[in-house]
DNA sequence: TTGAATAGTTAGGAATCCTAACTATATTTG
DNA sequence: CAAATATAGTTAGGATTCCTAACTATTCAA
């Protein structure tokens, strides 16, 4: 019934298999971070999730409909979270005079405070990469990068603020950078963003 | 109130916060996968992670305590689980004969079905990967054991079945390669395991 | 053989996150 | 310009998740 020691599992068999264990793995750190914190300060863990976005996200992205996406959750879920958010205190509605029907979520200065002191629950995971060598950062990058484009082009994550998907970017060619034509600058294959501010959608 | 174009987001100012940008939106494809996942089956999230989990891992593994660690769940949260797949016919219980406190959980043909079927969940992520170059996938899979590696050291992971942390692993030095004293073969950085079913925790 | 530790369950409740149906405003178009 | 349609967000209600606290039953240790 019990494997022999030299029967390998299937998860052992091969490096990719192996690397998806890993990010599985790691994807369950998070969530266990995250949980951490949320018992920590008496919040869920989406209403953590929302206070540090809306620490580094512009106004058209401070909208209910927008976090939905943003999250993969429905609006009703997201309008709930709002809901308990500006009851504690930690959010304000700011409706806008040209369409009544929405609003733009601003952080008190306390929902400040305490995105500012959670988006640190992630520094567990910065301090191993932070050891890593330069070319090695690098090329974790761009793994991840490649991978996050594919599950984009795929519709599993459907929000996109990379700059493989931004009208503002011409990829590099052999030696030559990247290029992003909004910033006027070469990019170095480090540089490339995920979270981009002035990211626009390429058709 | 709008940032300029030319003011980089705080998250955008270095590689390591990008790395870290880029393993949470994977988390979050995670989570997504498994959610689709799970209504499509009618099943939960957990329930669909504990019967892949049954899939490949032998005998003293598969209990309520050690799926409660695995997990990070508590112990009722599991028994419920569990519960719920037996109603389901998915699973069954073994009582143990030398403890009869404690059963082993096995997979019933429908529930083997079903886990063979699901843990095909994480495809979408296999594709990018395997596009990688043999060096490329050999430095993530690193990067990224240096990272788990680390959330185990610090008690964010508690399980562990890395070869890093096994009584039988002999880390290599220089040109010299690792070394597994129990398989009693030498290992290239590309076969270091994420969840060797051999592992034996080191002291 | 008594006390402590361990495996798992039950009970009850807070919180998550959904679907369906709704209000109210904005936009399109005939 | 009025009617139809689309969009932003909310409400209501419910299934599910996952917890804590308290429990039973068994095993191990002194």
């Amino acid at each position: 019934m019990n494997k022999s020691p030299f029967n390998l599992d299937q998860q052992n068999e091969n490096t990719d298999s192996r690397i998806i264990a890993a990010l599985e793995r790691i994807s369950q750190a998070f969530r266990v971070l995250l949980w951490n914190e949320s018992k920590e300060l008496s919040l869920s863990p989406i209403q953590i999730q929302v206070l540090i976005f809306l620490l580094h996200h512009s106004d058209e992205k401070r909208k209910v409909t927008y976090l939905a996406d943003e999250f993969n959750m429905t609006k009703p879920t997201i309008s709930d979270t709002i809901k308990s958010l500006e009851q504690k205190g930690l959010i304000s509605k700011a409706y806008e005079l040209h369409d009544t029907r929405s609003y733009i979520i601003h952080l008190t200065n306390e929902g400040k405070a305490i995105a500012g002191r959670t988006a640190a629950f992630s520094n567990q995971i910065q301090v191993p990469i932070n050891k890593l060598k330069a070319d090695d950062k690098e090329n974790l990058l761009l793994s991840l990068i490649g991978v996050i484009d594919h599950l984009n082009k795929t519709g599993v994550i459907t929000i996109q603020r990379m700059c493989l998907s931004c009208v503002h970017f011409k990829p590099g060619e052999g030696k030559q950078p990247h290029f992003c034509k909004l910033l006027n600058k070469n990019l170095e294959n480090s540089e490339l963003r995920i979270d981009c501010p002035e990211h626009q959608l390429s058709n």
